[in-house]
DNA sequence: AGTTAACATAGTAATTCACTTAGGTATTAG
DNA sequence: CTAATACCTAAGTGAATTACTATGTTAACT
Protein backbone atom coordinates (compact mmCIF):
# COMPACT_ATOMS: atom_id res chain seq x y z
CA UNK A 1 0.00 0.00 0.00
CA UNK A 2 1.30 3.44 -0.81
CA UNK A 3 0.85 5.76 2.07
CA UNK A 4 2.61 8.07 4.39
CA UNK A 5 3.01 6.48 7.78
CA UNK A 6 1.56 8.10 10.87
CA UNK A 7 5.05 9.26 11.74
CA UNK A 8 5.09 11.68 8.82
CA UNK A 9 1.52 12.72 9.45
CA UNK A 10 2.28 13.29 13.12
CA UNK A 11 5.32 15.30 12.15
CA UNK A 12 3.30 17.59 9.94
CA UNK A 13 0.67 17.93 12.65
CA UNK A 14 3.31 18.89 15.20
CA UNK A 15 4.93 21.39 12.89
CA UNK A 16 1.53 22.84 12.10
CA UNK A 17 0.81 23.22 15.79
CA UNK A 18 4.11 25.07 16.26
CA UNK A 19 3.29 27.26 13.29
CA UNK A 20 -0.08 28.15 14.77
CA UNK A 21 1.38 28.90 18.20
CA UNK A 22 0.56 32.57 19.02
CA UNK A 23 3.61 34.82 18.72
CA UNK A 24 5.65 31.73 17.83
CA UNK A 25 5.74 30.91 21.52
CA UNK A 26 7.55 27.82 22.73
CA UNK A 27 5.29 24.79 22.97
CA UNK A 28 5.98 21.85 25.22
CA UNK A 29 5.67 18.26 24.07
CA UNK A 30 2.82 17.94 26.55
CA UNK A 31 0.84 20.68 24.87
CA UNK A 32 1.45 19.45 21.35
CA UNK A 33 0.58 15.90 22.38
CA UNK A 34 -2.70 17.10 23.89
CA UNK A 35 -3.58 19.12 20.81
CA UNK A 36 -2.74 16.46 18.26
CA UNK A 37 -3.57 13.34 20.27
CA UNK A 38 -0.14 11.92 19.63
CA UNK A 39 1.38 9.80 22.38
CA UNK A 40 3.88 11.77 24.45
CA UNK A 41 6.73 9.31 24.11
CA UNK A 42 6.32 8.88 20.39
CA UNK A 43 6.12 12.62 19.86
CA UNK A 44 9.38 13.01 21.72
CA UNK A 45 11.09 10.82 19.14
CA UNK A 46 9.49 12.68 16.28
CA UNK A 47 10.51 16.09 17.57
CA UNK A 48 13.99 14.77 18.20
CA UNK A 49 14.23 13.80 14.53
CA UNK A 50 12.86 17.12 13.41
CA UNK A 51 15.46 18.81 15.54
CA UNK A 52 18.28 16.81 13.97
CA UNK A 53 17.02 17.99 10.60
CA UNK A 54 17.05 21.58 11.87
CA UNK A 55 13.33 22.02 11.36
CA UNK A 56 12.70 22.89 14.99
CA UNK A 57 14.77 24.21 17.86
CA UNK A 58 14.37 23.25 21.47
CA UNK A 59 15.04 24.69 24.87
CA UNK A 60 15.54 22.37 27.81
CA UNK A 61 14.69 22.77 31.44
CA UNK A 62 11.62 23.71 33.29
CA UNK A 63 10.26 26.26 30.85
CA UNK A 64 11.57 24.48 27.83
CA UNK A 65 9.78 23.53 24.67
CA UNK A 66 9.95 23.65 20.91
CA UNK A 67 9.51 26.19 18.17
CA UNK A 68 10.06 26.31 14.44
CA UNK A 69 13.68 26.71 13.42
CA UNK A 70 12.75 28.95 10.49
CA UNK A 71 9.94 31.01 9.13
CA UNK A 72 6.98 28.90 7.98
CA UNK A 73 7.53 30.25 4.47
CA UNK A 74 10.86 28.46 4.35
CA UNK A 75 9.63 25.06 5.54
CA UNK A 76 8.04 22.65 3.11
CA UNK A 77 6.00 19.55 3.87
CA UNK A 78 8.35 17.40 1.81
CA UNK A 79 11.23 18.21 4.16
CA UNK A 80 9.16 17.35 7.21
CA UNK A 81 8.01 14.03 5.83
CA UNK A 82 11.36 13.05 4.37
CA UNK A 83 13.24 13.94 7.54
CA UNK A 84 11.03 11.42 9.36
CA UNK A 85 10.50 8.69 6.79
CA UNK A 86 13.44 8.93 4.45
CA UNK A 87 13.27 9.97 0.84
CA UNK A 88 9.83 9.75 -0.63
CA UNK A 89 9.17 6.92 -2.98
CA UNK A 90 12.61 5.51 -3.60
CA UNK A 91 13.00 3.57 -6.85
CA UNK A 92 13.89 0.01 -5.86
CA UNK A 93 17.23 -0.96 -7.39
CA UNK A 94 16.94 -4.70 -7.86
CA UNK A 95 13.58 -4.39 -9.53
CA UNK A 96 14.85 -2.58 -12.58
CA UNK A 97 14.42 -5.01 -15.43
CA UNK A 98 14.40 -2.29 -18.06
CA UNK A 99 15.78 1.19 -18.50
CA UNK A 100 12.40 2.31 -19.75
CA UNK A 101 10.70 1.37 -16.51
CA UNK A 102 13.53 2.73 -14.38
CA UNK A 103 13.15 6.00 -16.17
CA UNK A 104 9.40 5.89 -15.67
CA UNK A 105 9.62 5.32 -11.93
CA UNK A 106 12.26 8.00 -11.52
CA UNK A 107 9.85 10.33 -13.24
CA UNK A 108 7.02 9.26 -10.93
CA UNK A 109 9.19 9.90 -7.91
CA UNK A 110 10.05 13.35 -9.06
CA UNK A 111 6.43 14.24 -9.69
CA UNK A 112 5.25 12.75 -6.42
CA UNK A 113 7.85 14.72 -4.52
CA UNK A 114 6.66 17.86 -6.29
CA UNK A 115 3.18 17.31 -4.88
CA UNK A 116 4.64 17.66 -1.40
CA UNK A 117 6.50 20.83 -2.19
CA UNK A 118 4.11 22.91 -0.12
CA UNK A 119 5.03 25.60 2.35
CA UNK A 120 3.98 25.05 5.93
CA UNK A 121 2.20 28.38 5.85
CA UNK A 122 0.10 27.27 2.88
CA UNK A 123 -1.09 24.11 4.56
CA UNK A 124 -4.47 25.54 5.51
CA UNK A 125 -5.33 26.45 1.96
CA UNK A 126 -6.94 23.18 0.95
CA UNK A 127 -9.39 23.60 3.80
CA UNK A 128 -10.06 27.22 2.95
CA UNK A 129 -10.62 26.29 -0.68
CA UNK A 130 -13.10 23.68 0.42
CA UNK A 131 -14.77 26.16 2.73
CA UNK A 132 -15.18 28.91 0.18
CA UNK A 133 -16.39 26.51 -2.48
CA UNK A 134 -19.56 25.73 -0.56
CA UNK B 1 9.14 5.24 4.24
CA UNK B 2 6.88 6.31 1.45
CA UNK B 3 7.19 4.09 -1.54
CA UNK B 4 5.38 1.78 -3.83
CA UNK B 5 6.12 -1.81 -2.89
CA UNK B 6 7.71 -4.16 -5.36
CA UNK B 7 4.31 -5.73 -5.88
CA UNK B 8 3.02 -2.65 -7.63
CA UNK B 9 6.25 -2.18 -9.52
CA UNK B 10 6.18 -5.82 -10.60
CA UNK B 11 2.58 -5.43 -11.68
CA UNK B 12 3.42 -2.48 -13.89
CA UNK B 13 6.41 -4.35 -15.31
CA UNK B 14 4.25 -7.36 -16.15
CA UNK B 15 1.56 -5.23 -17.75
CA UNK B 16 4.20 -3.40 -19.72
CA UNK B 17 5.60 -6.72 -20.96
CA UNK B 18 2.13 -7.77 -22.10
CA UNK B 19 1.67 -4.43 -23.80
CA UNK B 20 4.95 -4.86 -25.66
CA UNK B 21 4.15 -8.41 -26.72
CA UNK B 22 4.14 -8.50 -30.55
CA UNK B 23 0.64 -8.73 -32.00
CA UNK B 24 -0.68 -8.81 -28.44
CA UNK B 25 0.24 -12.47 -28.34
CA UNK B 26 -0.39 -14.50 -25.20
CA UNK B 27 2.55 -14.54 -22.83
CA UNK B 28 3.17 -17.26 -20.32
CA UNK B 29 4.11 -16.57 -16.74
CA UNK B 30 7.43 -18.23 -17.49
CA UNK B 31 8.23 -15.73 -20.23
CA UNK B 32 7.18 -12.70 -18.25
CA UNK B 33 9.14 -13.94 -15.24
CA UNK B 34 12.25 -14.38 -17.37
CA UNK B 35 11.90 -10.93 -18.92
CA UNK B 36 11.21 -9.07 -15.72
CA UNK B 37 13.23 -11.18 -13.26
CA UNK B 38 10.22 -11.63 -11.03
CA UNK B 39 9.92 -14.94 -9.18
CA UNK B 40 7.51 -17.29 -10.93
CA UNK B 41 5.36 -18.01 -7.89
CA UNK B 42 5.05 -14.40 -6.87
CA UNK B 43 4.21 -13.34 -10.40
CA UNK B 44 1.41 -15.91 -10.44
CA UNK B 45 -0.19 -14.16 -7.49
CA UNK B 46 0.23 -10.77 -9.05
CA UNK B 47 -1.31 -11.83 -12.35
CA UNK B 48 -4.12 -13.49 -10.46
CA UNK B 49 -4.90 -10.18 -8.76
CA UNK B 50 -4.70 -8.32 -12.04
CA UNK B 51 -7.13 -10.81 -13.49
CA UNK B 52 -9.61 -10.27 -10.67
CA UNK B 53 -9.45 -6.57 -11.43
CA UNK B 54 -10.11 -7.33 -15.09
CA UNK B 55 -6.85 -5.84 -16.24
CA UNK B 56 -5.68 -9.04 -17.89
CA UNK B 57 -7.35 -12.15 -19.24
CA UNK B 58 -5.93 -15.64 -19.09
CA UNK B 59 -6.21 -18.87 -20.98
CA UNK B 60 -5.46 -22.13 -19.22
CA UNK B 61 -4.00 -25.34 -20.47
CA UNK B 62 -0.90 -26.26 -22.29
CA UNK B 63 -0.76 -23.28 -24.59
CA UNK B 64 -2.22 -20.88 -22.09
CA UNK B 65 -0.98 -17.50 -21.01
CA UNK B 66 -2.00 -13.92 -20.37
CA UNK B 67 -2.82 -10.85 -22.37
CA UNK B 68 -4.19 -7.40 -21.64
CA UNK B 69 -7.91 -7.30 -21.05
CA UNK B 70 -8.28 -3.96 -22.82
CA UNK B 71 -6.45 -1.67 -25.13
CA UNK B 72 -3.38 -0.08 -23.55
CA UNK B 73 -5.03 3.32 -24.05
CA UNK B 74 -7.72 2.35 -21.58
CA UNK B 75 -5.43 1.07 -18.83
CA UNK B 76 -3.83 3.48 -16.40
CA UNK B 77 -0.96 2.89 -14.03
CA UNK B 78 -3.06 3.97 -11.07
CA UNK B 79 -5.46 1.07 -11.65
CA UNK B 80 -2.61 -1.41 -11.87
CA UNK B 81 -0.97 -0.22 -8.68
CA UNK B 82 -4.20 0.17 -6.73
CA UNK B 83 -5.50 -3.23 -7.76
CA UNK B 84 -2.39 -4.74 -6.20
CA UNK B 85 -1.74 -2.49 -3.22
CA UNK B 86 -5.08 -1.01 -2.35
CA UNK B 87 -5.96 2.64 -2.66
CA UNK B 88 -2.98 4.91 -2.93
CA UNK B 89 -2.13 6.94 0.09
CA UNK B 90 -5.15 6.44 2.31
CA UNK B 91 -5.70 9.18 4.88
CA UNK B 92 -5.41 7.53 8.28
CA UNK B 93 -8.62 7.98 10.23
CA UNK B 94 -7.53 7.99 13.83
CA UNK B 95 -4.82 10.53 13.15
CA UNK B 96 -7.15 13.36 12.25
CA UNK B 97 -6.75 15.86 15.02
CA UNK B 98 -8.01 18.75 12.94
CA UNK B 99 -10.29 19.28 9.99
CA UNK B 100 -7.67 21.51 8.43
CA UNK B 101 -5.12 18.72 8.33
CA UNK B 102 -7.66 16.12 7.23
CA UNK B 103 -8.55 18.38 4.39
CA UNK B 104 -4.89 18.85 3.56
CA UNK B 105 -4.13 15.14 3.44
CA UNK B 106 -7.21 14.41 1.38
CA UNK B 107 -5.93 17.00 -1.05
CA UNK B 108 -2.49 15.40 -1.10
CA UNK B 109 -4.03 12.04 -1.82
CA UNK B 110 -5.98 13.39 -4.72
CA UNK B 111 -2.94 15.04 -6.22
CA UNK B 112 -0.72 12.00 -5.69
CA UNK B 113 -3.25 9.79 -7.40
CA UNK B 114 -3.35 12.21 -10.30
CA UNK B 115 0.38 11.69 -10.80
CA UNK B 116 -0.31 8.03 -11.50
CA UNK B 117 -3.06 8.74 -13.99
CA UNK B 118 -0.91 7.64 -16.89
CA UNK B 119 -1.93 5.38 -19.73
CA UNK B 120 0.00 2.14 -20.12
CA UNK B 121 0.78 3.13 -23.69
CA UNK B 122 2.39 6.37 -22.51
CA UNK B 123 4.68 4.65 -20.07
CA UNK B 124 7.72 4.82 -22.35
CA UNK B 125 7.49 8.56 -22.71
CA UNK B 126 9.63 9.51 -19.73
CA UNK B 127 12.46 7.49 -21.21
CA UNK B 128 11.97 8.99 -24.64
CA UNK B 129 11.91 12.46 -23.16
CA UNK B 130 15.14 11.71 -21.40
CA UNK B 131 16.61 10.31 -24.61
CA UNK B 132 15.71 13.27 -26.77
CA UNK B 133 16.85 15.78 -24.22
CA UNK B 134 20.46 14.67 -24.53
C1' DA C 1 18.56 20.88 46.05
C1' DG C 2 14.61 19.53 43.75
C1' DT C 3 11.40 19.79 40.17
C1' DT C 4 10.49 19.76 35.44
C1' DA C 5 11.06 19.00 30.73
C1' DA C 6 13.98 17.85 26.91
C1' DC C 7 17.10 13.96 25.36
C1' DA C 8 18.50 9.05 24.37
C1' DT C 9 18.27 4.19 23.85
C1' DA C 10 16.34 -0.31 24.11
C1' DG C 11 12.57 -3.31 23.84
C1' DT C 12 8.13 -5.17 21.93
C1' DA C 13 3.60 -6.69 19.99
C1' DA C 14 1.45 -6.45 15.76
C1' DT C 15 1.53 -6.02 11.08
C1' DT C 16 3.39 -6.08 6.41
C1' DC C 17 6.51 -7.78 2.63
C1' DA C 18 8.21 -10.75 -0.56
C1' DC C 19 8.27 -14.42 -1.26
C1' DT C 20 8.01 -20.24 -1.04
C1' DT C 21 5.44 -24.56 -0.64
C1' DA C 22 2.02 -27.51 -1.83
C1' DG C 23 -1.40 -28.66 -3.86
C1' DG C 24 -5.73 -28.24 -7.24
C1' DT C 25 -7.97 -27.55 -11.87
C1' DA C 26 -8.51 -26.68 -16.86
C1' DT C 27 -6.77 -27.69 -21.46
C1' DT C 28 -4.59 -30.26 -24.95
C1' DA C 29 -1.02 -33.39 -27.32
C1' DG C 30 -0.41 -37.98 -28.23
C1' DC D 1 -7.79 -41.97 -21.91
C1' DT D 2 -3.90 -40.03 -19.84
C1' DA D 3 0.05 -37.56 -19.15
C1' DA D 4 1.98 -33.09 -19.49
C1' DT D 5 1.59 -28.38 -19.08
C1' DA D 6 0.07 -24.03 -17.40
C1' DC D 7 -3.07 -21.45 -14.78
C1' DC D 8 -5.16 -21.04 -10.02
C1' DT D 9 -5.39 -20.92 -4.86
C1' DA D 10 -4.33 -21.05 0.01
C1' DA D 11 -1.37 -21.28 3.62
C1' DG D 12 2.99 -20.65 5.68
C1' DT D 13 7.50 -18.16 6.72
C1' DG D 14 11.55 -15.26 7.82
C1' DA D 15 12.80 -10.67 7.76
C1' DA D 16 11.70 -6.06 8.18
C1' DT D 17 8.84 -2.19 9.59
C1' DT D 18 5.48 0.35 12.58
C1' DA D 19 3.88 2.53 16.42
C1' DC D 20 4.55 2.67 20.11
C1' DT D 21 6.27 1.91 25.67
C1' DA D 22 9.77 1.86 29.28
C1' DT D 23 13.66 3.44 31.47
C1' DG D 24 16.98 6.31 32.44
C1' DT D 25 20.03 10.75 31.61
C1' DT D 26 20.93 15.62 31.20
C1' DA D 27 19.93 20.54 31.33
C1' DA D 28 17.60 24.61 33.21
C1' DC D 29 14.91 27.05 36.31
C1' DT D 30 13.02 28.12 41.24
Amino acid sequence: MVSISTKGIYGVAAMHALYKSPNAKLMQIKEIAAMTHISHGYLEQILSSLKKSSLVVSIRGIHGGYKLAHDAEKIIVLDIVESLEGKLFVPNENVGASIVLDSFWADMQEQTRKVFDIKLCDLDKSYQTFFYEI
